[in-house]
RNA sequence: GGUGUCAUAGCUCAGUUGGUAGAGCAAAGGACUGAAAAUCCUUGUGUCCCCGGUUCGAUUCCUGGUGACACCA
């Protein structure tokens, strides 16, 4: 069994090109976009469009309810369980999308660490208004100084994070981090997507306009009610949540939703970028990713 | 036409009591292990509008020019 990963940062033509991939292989195409998991966001993440899912058999689209917690380890178990009723069936499978940290996840696997405590979340979070980062970093000096030596101190979410595992489990958050890669029962062939950054830009800038045209205004305004959910801390509706607060005007909201959207895709191709196992192609070069495709699928035996 | 104000980084501006300059935004680079489209870090040489004058030295002061804005005719 093989699972293609088709990767590349956003706009590059991911969606498109996955279709073209799964028919031809005659195979499912697994989500990997952290934001297309959750319900009513479809405008704003660029979310396959109906006739587009009807041919091709999608996982992880639209399934989670907004304030519902979801995490890349999440994610990576609901991949590999997934991958395993999906094994009698199907010799190959498409896993698509530009989430690189779950990518990650579901290739390399991320360390089992216990998941948060709610309580224990807002408490974290009470404390670090209240008290500053400065004293939680105190704090996790003397309790995992060995993190502490390591961790982007500037980072708050970081020092947070590891105060939230270090009081739920009563031990060093260093403790569960043995950053080992896991085995998996398929093999993993990874695709890149990548385009000249200029034609990149081009695209993710035509794409806001499109999507504005297509009425993501809209569903911002019906998600409103959901902002403060993590879901919705996404490039393209938190520009759209101020002009709908009165702040920004709205030509100065898709401005920035261009602007915000073309730090993420540099971001994703950074991360993408040291990556050795990655195979690049421009997405135009079909010709190529086909034959490469056809070299890698497992065969019907 | 007259008077005044302004002209500095891609943009908005600060500043140099005369010793060639710095913020925000934009842009570029990077980190990343259970909230990741998140969160965080690093990076600022530019004819200081142009010609001339004063000066050891002018982006800074002075004359003139050009352009923008405001007010008066």
């Amino acid at each position: 069994m093989t699972l293609f990963v088709l990767l590349g940062p956003t706009a590059v033509g991911k969606t498109e090109l996955s279709l073209k991939i799964a028919r031809h292989l005659g195979c499912p195409i697994i989500n990997c976009d952290s934001r297309q998991l959750y319900k009513g966001m479809q405008i704003g993440t660029a979310t396959p469009t109906a006739q587009e899912m009807a041919s091709v058999t999608h996982y992880f689209v639209s399934q989670l309810e907004l304030h519902e917690y979801y995490s890349a380890a999440r994610y990576e178990a609901d991949v590999l369980s997934l991958m395993e009723t999906l094994a009698p069936t199907c010799r190959n499978v498409l896993l698509s999308g530009g989430s690189m940290m779950y990518i990650d996840a579901v290739c390399q696997g991320i360390d089992d660490i216990p998941t948060v405590d709610p309580d224990i979340r807002n408490m974290m979070r009470k404390r670090l208004e209240e008290e500053g980062l400065e004293s939680l970093l105190a704090e996790l000096k003397e309790k995992d100084p060995s993190y502490y030596d390591i961790v982007d101190r500037k980072n708050h979410k970081r020092v947070v994070h590891a105060l939230e595992i270090i009081y739920t489990s009563g031990q060093p958050y260093t403790s569960f981090r043995s950053r080992t890669s896991k085995e998996r029962p398929f093999r993993i062939v990874k695709v890149g997507l990548r385009r000249e950054r200029q034609e990149l830009f081009d695209r993710i800038n035509r794409r806001v306009d499109l999507m504005m045209d297509n009425g993501l205004l809209d569903e911002a305004r019906a998600l409103l009610p959901y902002r403060n959910e993590n879901a919705l801390n996404t490039v393209g509706y938190k520009e759209l949540f101020r002009y709908l607060d009165g702040e920004w005007p709205l030509d100065m909201a898709v401005e920035r939703i261009k602007k915000n959207t073309r730090v993420y895709a540099k971001k994703q191709m950074t991360w993408f970028q040291r990556d050795p196992d990655i195979h690049w192609f421009h997405p135009g070069d079909e010709t190529g990713i086909m034959a490469f495709i056809d070299t890698f699928s497992t065969p019907a035996s």
